[in-house]
DNA sequence: GTCTCCATGCTACTCAGTTGCAACTGCCAC
DNA sequence: GTGGCAGTTGCAACTGAGTAGCATGGAGAC
């Protein structure tokens, strides 16, 4: 008898197996976990979040799961986030697939100081002007909006 | 004889001290250190660079210095900034005084991708244009330009 | 099936930042 | 100037995120 919900992770194996088989890298069941649970979580992820997703189906090594969640950023299939709480946070590039370019550029993210979750705003990217004083050169921006979520509005 | 030059931070001693009296709470020797160590710095500092500075003239504890960092971002004195080595960099804010709503509204930096400095771009305040998903209520905007430094191209 | 090399899991470690508590000190009232 | 007290400091111990080293295991090439 099963009695709690299938996690929402498990939908996305498949997902995630082709996407790491396309980085013709070596096809692990902790890589293909990890990436399937970034790949089902529509908000930035804590090494933390993924490893208690996973404990019950796909227990993996915490150690594990950082070089994973470090990999998959290599790889250009996710990026991170410093939070305010000094915790690194993940998560998947629009761009899903494995161009390496897809880390570098614009990222916009939303962090709710209520319930302390980061959104991504890659969807609506916003227009940014930005003088820098003589000798800078830039090579990413990042952006980070602080506020209160629609959920915590 | 004094084979070593002063450090810059004693000759902002006195503004220092005149930025706490004006916040009405008490005055302590640490706490006019520390806030002179922020003024003497044109980059972002963090909790080490602050006692490193202070270890010849005014030792404090490294306790210390986190609390009155963080006493100083509560007084709206100075903002800090989450860098990617997981470590609290502190700046003095623009209008230095100690206004609280000064604490709120726009941040912008720089950091040098090479040698690792962040810089305060708030002399030339960005132009950014943020659509948010619906129901999401913005309080403050950071932006963090990653790049090369004059110093360093 | 075998072999090789990279990924994993485990243990131990580092280091930024926090907590608890006793001692100290700035400031106010007298 | 003195006394009292609340807020601040210093010290030691702790927490928790992330890293390093190394033996073992398993994916993929042959």
């Amino acid at each position: 008898m099963q009695l709690f919900m299938k996690p929402a992770y498990l939908t996305h194996l498949s997902t995630a197996e082709a996407a790491i088989r396309a980085t013709g890298e070596r096809l692990t069941q902790p890589r293909v976990a990890v990436l399937a649970c970034l790949l089902a979580s529509e908000r930035a992820t804590s090494h933390l979040d993924v490893a208690g997703m996973l404990v019950d189906h796909h227990a993996v090594d915490r150690v594990t799961v950082y070089r994973v969640l470090e990999w998959l950023v290599n790889q250009g299939i996710s990026h991170r986030i410093a939070g305010d709480d000094r915790v690194w946070r993940f998560m998947i590039n629009p761009q899903q697939t494995s161009a390496k370019s897809a880390a570098h550029g614009h990222h916009a993210h939303f962090t709710c100081e209520t319930c302390g979750q980061t959104f991504c705003l890659n969807k609506t990217i916003p227009k940014v002007d930005v003088k820098l004083p003589k000798g800078f050169r830039p090579f990413e921006i990042d952006l980070l909006v602080r506020g209160c979520c629609a959920a915590c509005s």
